[in-house]
DNA sequence: GATGGCCTGATTGTCGGACAATCATACGAT
DNA sequence: ATCGTATGATTGTCCGACAATCAGGCCATC
């Protein structure tokens, strides 16, 4: 057993296809917005069949690097956006049966230090709006369907307010995560909708004001009262999600 | 202008076999490990081509919904590896023009708790995880390749010993990042590496001794040399990474 | 000048069929 | 029991084809 082989590992046609396209576009020569040749070309430039071409860009257009403006036939070069990566994160973490308590537990680091980031950083058009969604869930939490939405929606808010991609990109998926059982804990316990507008309120008082210690502790009580209302609407903290 | 019709839009065929299949592997219809049918018959059971079946694959395939165990060619269904979801995580993040400083201040707010979680729910096996860990950097950081790679294992392992899915995922993206600038930095500034390994020490030990208060202390040491070492090594903060 | 109709070429979505290479399996020879 | 071999199934890739849609130019009408 002295002579070992590597592992010969033959690329399919369309993963080589892929992947050079993918490294013009994360060194920047194919740039965002840019229109990508048609198929044909693609086809008569890789010495590949058409087929083999649209296999790979199904893979970039899935990746998020590839999209069609609506209405159009040619694609053209894009950057990931947020949302939908972040969909792809919620659910990869789904189907590893992440718990209600993973989920909570993650948002009671992240959530706090994110409002006090967005207090030192917000601008006037951040906090107005975070006024926005606060306003907005004032109105319509009356919906459950509304109400999860926007309440999801003030955390972004905040989230883009402290002008960090990082963080709000790594809040994404626990927004979406936390959907389903806001849902159902909203439904349950009808003074929830009150608490949490509540909270909103203090906390974009607090943005507002500039008053970082007071953003970030009413951002920790907020956070704080998701555990207590699924203790309340009897919902098992360990329990996987969706 | 009273009357408005909403955007009409046709989805086309390689997109709705993908959602079907995605639908059922989500609602757990189709099991991790189970083996997907062959293309011809997947193509039978949707009335489509195979050529459309074989688009749909790809999209599922690049989402980490399917793969292909090496060696065998029947698709089997298969839960998104957090390491290639982070990838595809980092890799936006960068296209974004995400800077040093926001890596870093994700960091300096994510590590901390981090390191205090896993301090409370380390086993026996996470601790000796992490020791191998800082003994590997210790011996192997006179590469500059491998330092990089092992100061961020370490930081892994730590995440994995918190036994929360959703932060141990959610830090990967920023090890990702961060390892372009380290590599540059421990090229620059020698000394880096007997930092890092000091700092790693220190907080190995006080997870060991469950020491919380000891362990997140020294991690925000450990971030805040980080920056350090930026300015030493005179890197642009406000650079993109990439 | 703006609007709408019409034509033409380019492009995509989908189809059918084809074939070599590889995998899985069973069978038989040594 | 181990090793060849034959056979069928499956994938990767190719070719050619056609309808539907898109982009743009041209022209008539108002």
């Amino acid at each position: 057993m002295s002579v070992e082989f590597d592992q010969i590992l033959l690329v399919p046609g369309y993963r080589k296809v892929a992947t050079a396209i993918t490294e013009r576009i994360l060194s920047r020569e194919l740039r965002e917005g840019e229109r990508l040749p048609p198929e044909t070309e693609l086809a008569r430039q890789f010495g590949v069949n058409r087929s083999t071409v649209r296999e790979a860009l199904r893979e970039l257009q899935s990746g998020g690097l590839l999209e069609r403006r609506p209405g159009s036939k040619l694609m053209t070069v894009s950057r990931p956006q947020h949302r939908a990566i972040a969909k792809d994160v919620s659910r990869a973490l789904a189907l590893h049966d992440v718990t209600f308590f993973e989920v909570w537990e993650a948002l009671t680091q992240l959530e706090p230090p994110i409002a006090e980031i967005a207090t030192r950083n917000r601008t006037a058009v951040d906090l107005a709006s975070i006024s926005a969604a606060c306003e907005q869930f004032a109105q319509r939490s009356t919906e459950t369907e509304k109400a999860v939405h926007h309440a999801a929606e003030f955390f972004r808010c905040v989230g883009r307010a402290t002008h960090n991609q990082v963080l709000a990109l790594a809040q994404e998926p626990l927004l979406d995560l936390l959907e389903p059982s806001l849902r159902v804990l909203i439904d349950r316990i009808p003074q929830a909708r009150a608490r949490i507008a509540g909270a909103q309120h203090r906390i974009h008082e607090a943005i507002a004001k500039r008053d970082v210690e007071a953003a970030r502790g009413w951002m920790v009580k907020h956070i704080r009262d998701f555990r207590k209302g699924y203790e309340l609407a009897d919902i098992a903290l360990d329990c996987r999600i969706g």
